[in-house]
DNA sequence: AAATATAAAATTGTATGAATCGTTTTGTGG
DNA sequence: CCACAAAACGATTCATACAATTTTATATTT
């Protein structure tokens, strides 16, 4: 553990949940490594709280594939294999097709004008190079089909898809994203969505992940163990 | 809650585990019903445990989605709409096409003899009327493909969705199930799987769960409130 | 020197106590 | 009889104490 944790005590939940979500970003922030020990007093100490609410998250992040934990033994940082990022892309993949179809079918100009914002906001982040927002907007785009899609449930499940592979994916935004390419299919799926053609942001949206497969893919090959 | 809880203290685990496991089991066959309170004191009696595990237990079902906890107030059975079975069965369809797909990819005569045995053993259960043994060689087919499909995250996953869905389900193979049609779309898919024509088993397990979905239907609009 | 046995330390697992919050009930005033 | 406030209760939340187990370190033996 490089940083110290610390919490946001602002925030008014039960403290479960409050570390629950500390510990997530360290996590997917890669302050907490894969395959480092997540030890209980030593979490309650850093974070001045008591046993109780750490283990109750840590069976949390257990339950969310974000952690490992062997019992008598405790629990440690997920690691991945390029094996288990290729599965979780494939399942990504069969669920944001479903998404996007569902999407086309609800599409409404509201959804389009949120759309096209994300893209401009996109642009915006790209043009001063802000890793942090670029993410950012991307992540509103992909977020307004979800919504869009009317499916809670898949909602839950892609975002959990997308935290396991959070880690390798902001390396690769940072190191060699292509993003114009990136907007160009942006521009592509908007363009599919407003005219209703199923089968065309389908592939479209194929396309823009298997982009993303590759790059994430080469990530996750150096810090292999 | 109708009938009395009880442990399987033989399983050398955890005690969350097993409290885990055995209030999962009472969900899904419906001995807790939806909105039924989860209180703390009460269940730690009824399995001679302490609050501890209980929690720990809890936080594990609220992560599958078998339990909603509201803060201060304290968790619930996870009650489903029809709106909500409909959203898992969409997710449910995609990811079994996924599976079936990757499936014909990997088949072997192993597999295919597993699954004929499947089929073997449902059609024994069926002639003999036995709902419980029907559920488990259904459960054993689709097993066999999720195992060729060689993506434990997927299998996960829909595992989670069939153990939402299984109350119903449950219900839905005790009262009208069309055995003559399940074993007849079996057969296809194992044709299809033999000859590696994806796009024959993509659309037989698509019709196959599509079958599905209006009989569950029916039985989770009886118990809406 | 290597291996095994034993003891000590560290860590997880379980139980219980204390505090907090929400709800319901009870009591008082209008 | 109704409205409203206060107190009593119930349950969750969090902290702490104790037990069990694993790991680590040390010493002894081969």
């Amino acid at each position: 553990m490089k940083e110290d944790l610390k919490l946001d005590t602002d925030a008014f939940l039960p403290l479960r949940d409050v570390v629950f979500n500390t510990l997530r970003d360290s996590i997917l922030k890669g302050e907490l490594e894969p395959g480092e020990r997540l030890m209980e007093i030593h979490l309650a100490n850093k974070l001045g709280v008591s046993r109780t609410p750490i283990r109750e998250a840590i069976r949390m992040l257990e339950q969310e594939g974000l952690a490992v934990t062997i019992p008598r033994k405790g629990a440690q940082v997920a690691k991945m294999t390029e094996k288990d990022l290729q599965d979780v892309l494939e399942i990504r993949d069969a669920l944001d097709e479903l998404a996007v179809l569902n999407a086309c079918k609800n599409m409404t100009p509201e959804y389009i004008s949120e759309l096209r914002s994300s893209m401009v906001a996109f642009k915006n982040a790209a043009d001063r190079g802000n890793v942090r927002e670029i993410v950012e907007a991307d992540e509103q785009f992909h977020n307004v089909i979800y919504k869009a899609a009317d499916n809670p449930k898949l909602m839950v499940i892609i975002q959990n898809l997308k935290e396991q592979m959070y880690r390798y994916r902001y390396e690769y935004v940072k190191d060699n994203a292509n993003y114009a390419q990136i907007l160009q299919e942006h521009a592509e799926i908007i363009a599919g969505l407003e005219k209703g053609d199923r089968e065309y942001v389908r592939e479209i949206m194929h396309a823009h992940l298997e982009n993303q497969v590759e790059a994430v893919r080469s990530v996750i090959r150096g810090q292999e163990q």
